[in-house]
DNA sequence: CGTATTAACTGGACTAGACCAGATGACGCC
DNA sequence: GGCGTCATCTGGTCTAGTCCAGTTAATACG
């Protein structure tokens, strides 16, 4: 009449034995884990198995794979206050790594039906669309597509864009964000995303959609973020009083 | 010279499929789909490779599984809103769903030294401890440990534990939060959790952390909730100006 | 008629291989 | 010294099974 030994035989024993080693330092954040063909041999299972103990892992957010270079332990997680945002650079950097941005893509585009509903704009009106991809200590984490009304920016598109968004908005067009709709689902992260986050399709991912509007209720910026589910923490304080 | 033609084969056939036909709504939310050996054999290919694209779905948030019951499409995702936080079964209803609560437990136990910390008070004070499951349509969607000190709340295990906790903690004691500090991390549902839930141990879920504190600054309730994680939409609206 | 047994499901876990494709580094050629 | 080639790493995908463990519904018994 046993009801939790063994009666599930040693199902996660690799899982359990990584998770210790991680735990206890024994595994370095970002270090390289023994292959896959060496821990079945190690371990005496397949390699089938070994693949379920890591993934088990990946989702629990304790190792990452790059693409077809192996399996690393995950760093400590980021934090990031979706209320009080302080931008991605300086919130990284304020705990201790170092960020990247890279503009993969910058193009002038119409307006699909879903994206024209989301700007408040008519269908077909023009609008810039950039891409960036944001490392962690050289690490991809996150791909955003960004979306502007084009006419409220002129000539955006020549501007450096791997700094602060919203500061050149600020500087060179006067526009400041004054209250921001966010949404965050997760998601898998699947086909040109999982690539440019060197990530295999169907890894776990976090997408967070942000509306920036100004004073006026006209929106700043349409914004889509597909981050990668082990990096961040969202961490927020609701205040003040309510009835 | 073919780049994104066929270089992978034909690999996710059967994802594609079935998201088609759940996007288009010939599979609707809540029904079965075909076993795992029946789309197997319908799609020639082997059972593994089924499980994969299952799996996939099931990260994605699109299709969830019961324990050794079957597959299911899912059901449309709930709005959370941790600033403007009306309570589960408010939540719930306002969005025409079914909300349910069981209490799987309530104990009074000492302080072990992480929770003392979080709840502010010495290890080995006493502290209650509730679980609770709650379910959308009469699925559990999100298991719950919540903490508090004992002292504060006297006789608190007799009262009525299935309706809004912070509705008894204000009627029965004049204890209100004025101040929530929430930390949402994505993880895997483990062991309990997952047993709980339903849903078979590793497969993806959220943690979200609550500190609540009363306007003096002291602990309310302390409280971490396992959700599903395709079953939420994190949704918020960050207001007012900031510099 | 109700209850207990059982048979036919379901997914869960695992073995033992195969071949493909991207990443990398050693090596040799110019 | 620099550059291209290529063998050998890595994970990614897949086949064809096996056995185990809950779930469920039909069935037979009292």
């Amino acid at each position: 009449m046993q009801k939790k030994t063994g009666h599930r035989s040693r199902r996660p024993p690799l899982r359990d034995m990584l998770a210790r080693q991680i735990e206890t330092g024994v595994l370095k954040p970002g270090s390289q884990l023994a292959s896959e063909r060496e821990l079945s041999e190690d371990c005496g299972m397949t390699r089938v198995t070994v693949r379920e103990a890591l993934q088990q892992l990946e989702t629990e957010g304790l190792v990452y794979r790059m693409n077809r270079r192996g399996w690393f332990v995950a760093a400590r997680r980021l934090d990031y206050d979706p209320v009080e945002d302080a931008g991605f650079m300086r919130n990284v950097s304020r705990q201790g790594r170092t960020p990247k941005t890279e503009t993969l893509l910058k193009e002038k585009m119409p307006a699909s039906p879903w994206l024209a509903s989301h700007l408040g704009v008519r269908v077909g009106a023009a609008v810039f669309h950039l891409q960036r991809r944001r490392c962690i200590d050289e690490r991809p984490v996150l791909l955003e597509d960004i979306f502007l009304i084009a006419q409220r920016y002129p000539s955006l598109l020549t501007a450096d864009l791997d700094g602060s968004l919203s500061e050149v908005l600020a500087q060179r067009y006067g526009v400041r964000t004054q209250r921001s709709q966010i949404v965050f689902t997760s998601t898998a992260l699947l086909g040109p995303h999982a690539d440019a986050l060197l990530v295999s399709p169907g890894t776990p991912g976090l997408l967070l959609t942000r509306t920036a509007r100004d004073s006026d209720g006209k929106v700043v910026e349409f914004d889509q973020e597909y981050w990668r589910h082990d990096v961040l923490n969202i961490a927020l304080t609701t205040g003040i009083s309510r009835k």
